[in-house]
DNA sequence: GTGCCTTTGTGAAGCTACGCACAAAGTGAG
DNA sequence: CTCACTTTGTGCGTAGCTTCACAAAGGCAC
């Protein structure tokens, strides 16, 4: 691999301070947009929702970037966190998909604010293909790999019915995509060196009705056996089948 | 508040294992419907994607479940999961914002076959309201208090522009919820009591972005100061408003 | 230049989570 | 009944994350 300069955020960016990153980047470009030119640890903290020594210390991952006494200069920050995490490039994007999910993703303003440039809408619907949604036109599937490949795209988007998830996983990874956004509820299997990262979105409101549920009775105080004390035959009355 | 009785699983359940209980969920619900009686913490391990002294450790806070030697009921295990997260009781959500991200959560069949009744529909805008979406008719964001009160939501989902979430979230946390899922790229304040959770798919790609660049150059070698040696002046040339 | 005030960057302590490895517990054959 | 085999439940060492608290560093007033 290419030689490495050693450096204090050489290796050692935590990955609970990756994911913080965007948090502090939205944050900052709100002050930006007020036109406020230096924020403090404390000020930014609130902001972004998290503890301030945390945020230093996070901040502290990527360079020493802030004036003590005063505070991160906004646009500076703004600029070093965006290199960090690689939003100073543009990175081109495939939504694989366009169910109502899919389409959502199409039009969602968020990404393209961010470097992140729809290349390409695939879908394996002939009903489907051909239209035109949020300026690009739907292709079939058949032409994943050439899509991927002819217009370098990097990050793949699979938005499809968890049947289909693991066929186009294997495709884009064997086309070369090392980098997959997961919104099918199904865990997907990939060579080594490859990044997913999965969204699900009933399992987010799972874990809501789980505290909830605390909060209502102050603990499940109920019964721990089967409901009526009917034995633990296999009755497949409780499973939802999804 | 009511009185507990002290129990192993009693208070202790935490976090990083609430989070993974759905994932053990739905790997179970896949062996159901095959028909699979019993499976080892190895095997329902590998199906979920994690290691299987977590997977024993995660279920041993719930009781103790399994069957040594033979492993666990597959049909059991999916009750005392489902009842820990509180499924086995129907939860009615209602969706606030209805634009493209709105309609596809609605559309979502992942919610209904796990308890979640989408019990309303709301937006602010009059060329919406009145449409008719999975079997629902879209109402004007004026009836919030009326829907959530007379319908029992205990969940809200935040699909609004960014710009209308906090106050949406007042309004709901005012009516008595104490449950929401935000998908609105901004950090909510609520009042104590209150759980939030997040879901920011332009984060998620982030994230990627910035594995993706490490991976593609072995580490970021480039210089760390501004392109071109500019001073770090307010010139707003980097930051893209949301 | 001096001294005060603000705020950063970080050492150190506490906490949570992970995963190994193994004893305890149950099954099934003979 | 006994023995060999399987698999759970968990104690324990380790690694990583969070938070506190403070010394070091810079700005500003005079």
């Amino acid at each position: 691999m290419t030689r490495r300069i050693p450096q204090a955020r050489d290796r050692g960016i935590p990955d609970a301070t990756v994911a913080r990153l965007p948090l502090y980047l939205r944050a900052l470009n709100g002050l930006a947009e007020r036109g406020t030119p230096t924020v403090s640890s404390e000020d930014l903290a609130t902001a972004a929702g998290v503890n301030s020594a945390k945020l230093r210390k996070d901040l502290s991952h990527l360079g020493s970037y802030g004036t003590r006494g005063v505070g991160y200069d906004v646009q500076y920050l703004i600029y070093q966190i965006s290199r960090e995490l690689g939003l100073t490039q543009d990175w081109a994007v495939a939504i694989v998909g366009v169910g109502n999910l899919g389409r959502a993703l199409a039009n969602y303003g968020g990404f393209a604010s961010r470097g992140f440039r729809i290349a390409g809408l695939l879908d394996a619907d002939p009903a489907v293909v051909g239209d035109r949604i949020a300026g690009l036109v739907v292709e079939h599937t058949d032409e994943l790999e050439s899509v991927i490949a002819s217009r370098a795209v990097s990050i793949v988007v699979i938005a499809t019915p968890a049947t289909a998830a693991q066929h186009v996983c294997d495709r884009v990874t064997r086309a070369g995509v090392t980098s997959i956004l997961n919104f099918a509820p199904v865990v997907l299997n990939v060579p080594e060196g490859v990044d997913v990262r999965k969204v699900d979105l009933s399992i987010e409101l799972q874990i809501l009705a789980f505290h909830e549920q605390r909060k209502a009775n102050g603990g499940p105080i109920m019964a721990e056996e089967w409901p009526d004390g009917v034995e633990q035959v296999n009755e497949r009355s409780i499973g939802a089948s999804s």
